[in-house]
DNA sequence: TGTACATCAGTGAACGCGCGTTCACTGATGTAC
DNA sequence: TGTACATCAGTGAACGCGCGTTCACTGATGTAC
């Protein structure tokens, strides 16, 4: 064994936040046991409570993270891209066959979305302040057209939306090209909306 | 104790398949327990598997009903109706807060569609006959445009995938001002693509 | 009409197993003198 | 430098419980004669 002390144990929180995630999204939240996700971090049991209350904190904690890395993939080096071309790039590497394909890596909504919805209130306002904070980082980069009735809020959360749904939609069918074709059409859908 | 005989089975199956629904979608399919479900069947354990082959057997059974009764209640009464109030009327009535505020009672995808991917591809398929009937119910009540490079076809999935992203965005929030506004802004951006 | 029998929906105990959480304990470490 | 001690991440057994599925059995029914 290595070295102890407080750094060594970020490592190893660290270490099962990540098995964590991965596992949660991959199999979902109450198919995972504690027990098989501590020997995947090759830890026992027990050791579980030094770093987190309950199952639920972790949970909470997971998603933070993952909503984290999600946005991470869908904003950097968009910085000044606005209009159309925003909503395209973001439309694209959210709604990827990469990313439909790999739910144990990607975001947590399509993967957690109506367990995290069974969670208590606490859980959802941790959520929500991420969400918030996502649909405010969309917000700048849309166009805005007031024609429409619509906000530039209003389309920064129906985007959001569309993308949860259509990553979710494209996971549930069997038929590749059936699921193809709804990435594709989501894709389109969410540009249109932008460019008339 | 009443009769006996093939229409008793059929209406303790039919007793079965509705309390697995409710409990399915309020809790989850992993967090349901067979034993629970047969305790709110007024059932004991054994008697489960001379109804249904397995828990996934009933998993797909309850996801097919659950469409179906989502289908009728999107599409009945609007036989005739097109374009902008059509859209607009399923928009209402899917992204109800009535319909956001009861998931035991609502549409199964924004409850367990991240379940339904983690099941076999025979489960999958059956859930896909019948979302491609839904989307070709749709279609010929949308707009032709052209212009836009979307077919009907694609409008039909966007729409789809825009209803159930919105359902289950709207329920992951704790903020009933945040999740109203969710539910608002997906029907006006679903209305909005159609009028220009 | 009365009796014997086959059917089969539903019972309830048991299979092996894993659940989330608690807790007394271990043993490597850093600190004090 | 050497020794005694406090800290605390992680161990592993145990708590009570429920899991999905199997199976020998019960008992109300319909049928045959």
């Amino acid at each position: 064994m290595s070295r102890y002390g407080p750094e060594r144990k970020a490592q190893t929180r660290q270490k099962i936040l990540e098995n964590a995630g991965r596992l949660f999204r991959g199999q979902g939240f109450a198919a995972t046991g504690i027990q098989g996700l501590m020997a995947e971090s090759e830890l026992t049991v027990g050791g579980f409570y030094a770093h987190f209350e309950s199952k639920e904190a972790l949970f909470a904690e997971v998603f933070r993270r993952s909503l984290l890395q999600t946005r991470a993939m869908l904003l950097s080096g968009l910085e000044d891209t606005r209009g159309v071309s925003f909503v395209a790039e973001v439309a694209r590497r959210y709604l990827s066959r990469v990313h439909r394909d790999h739910p144990a890596e990607g975001c947590a909504l399509p993967a957690l979305a109506p367990e995290l919805a069974r969670q208590s209130d606490e859980t959802k306002a941790d959520f929500e302040v991420l969400f918030r904070q996502i649909v405010d980082d969309f917000e700048p980069h849309l166009p805005d057209r007031p024609a429409t009735g619509l906000t530039r809020r209003d389309r920064a959360l129906a985007l959001a939306a569309l993308l949860v749904g259509g990553l979710t939609l494209s996971r549930a069918v069997k038929s590749k090209e059936l699921s193809d074709r709804i990435l594709l059409a989501c894709r389109r859908f969410a540009v249109a909306e932008d460019t008339q």
